[in-house]
DNA sequence: CTAATAATAT
DNA sequence: CATATTATTA
């Protein structure tokens, strides 16, 4: 429920702005109580009522797998600590968890964007550095394809002239869609013939020439990293071993939804790595 | 059954 | 941490 601005302030708010539409702690815990069982999520230490404060800022959404429910005793038992050999129900990736991947890797800069900080600048309650680690990789394999296809327009097949040839291992950074790879497909690509000579993205610090698109944000320089944190949520350092678990229902359709309406085009099924 | 995607192994 | 492989899901 933010006011629309203008672009160029756009660019600075972004990256507050998800956390504005991101689902709050308050809406979080109680949702998370009624779907978690009990003795769970009494292991868990998630609170009943009171203090809840924000010992979380967010969570993780998890696909519901109730096998792991009592993997270790009994159905009484009140022992506090979680066991162990819990195994974790796999990670969904909904689209604002993505969203929120995706700045924080733009706002780290694609050269220090590394899991285990990525992960800490996400700041999600639960979020293993392996599971960032796997995205990452992923979305690395799918901008490495859009920049081939993006370079393969622009030398057709032999014949890499000198420009061409002398800006091509600049290879500036790579143009960072938020909403792009959200879309379920490009029915039209935008950049067609993405010539080096014109293709002026975001380096290191300052120096861009075209803009990426209207009111996305943009990779930050490193310089502001460099003097202190961007920011941290929540929390600085993560609990060790449990997680709050929360089982989805309305959440990923609620997610989908909000971030389909950014883009102006929402479907039903979203991939965040089209392959095309 | 296949493709997509997250987890795990190297 | 990055890449390769395997497992699970849609």
């Amino acid at each position: 429920m933010r006011q629309e601005v203008s672009e160029e302030e756009a660019k600075c708010l972004t990256r507050w702005d998800w956390e504005e539409q991101l689902p709050s702690p308050q809406e979080l815990v109680p949702l998370s109580q009624a779907l978690i069982a009990p003795d769970l999520a009494l292991a868990f230490g998630i609170p009943s009522s009171s203090a809840t404060s924000a010992s979380f800022s967010s969570a993780v959404l998890l696909r519901h797998d109730a096998s792991d429910l009592y993997a270790s005793g009994g159905g009484g038992e009140d022992d506090p600590e979680p066991p162990r050999t819990l195994k974790r129900p796999r990670l969904v990736w909904t689209p604002q968890l993505h969203k929120r991947f995706v700045d924080a890797v733009a706002h780290l800069g694609i050269a220090n964007a590394v899991p285990k900080t990525i992960m800490q600048i996400m700041g999600v309650e639960g979020l293993t550095r392996e599971n960032v680690a796997s995205h990452l990789q992923k979305y690395r394999l799918y901008l490495k394809r859009v920049k081939m296809q993006g370079l393969a327009a622009a030398s057709p097949s032999a014949s890499p002239h000198p420009f061409l040839a002398r800006a091509a291992p600049a290879d500036p950074f790579l143009p960072y869609m938020p909403a792009a790879m959200l879309q379920q497909q490009h029915h039209h690509h935008h950049h067609k013939n993405p010539d080096p000579t014109q293709q002026h993205y975001y380096h290191q610090n300052q120096l861009f020439l075209n803009r990426p698109a209207q009111g996305q944000p943009v990779a930050r320089p490193a310089a502001a990293m460099g003097s202190g944190m961007v920011f941290v949520p929540a929390q600085t350092t993560k609990p060790a071993q449990s997680a709050p678990l929360v089982n989805d229902s309305e959440w990923n359709r609620k997610g989908e939804d909000d971030d389909a309406a950014n883009g102006g085009a929402r479907k039903r099924e979203l991939t965040l790595f089209p392959t095309g």
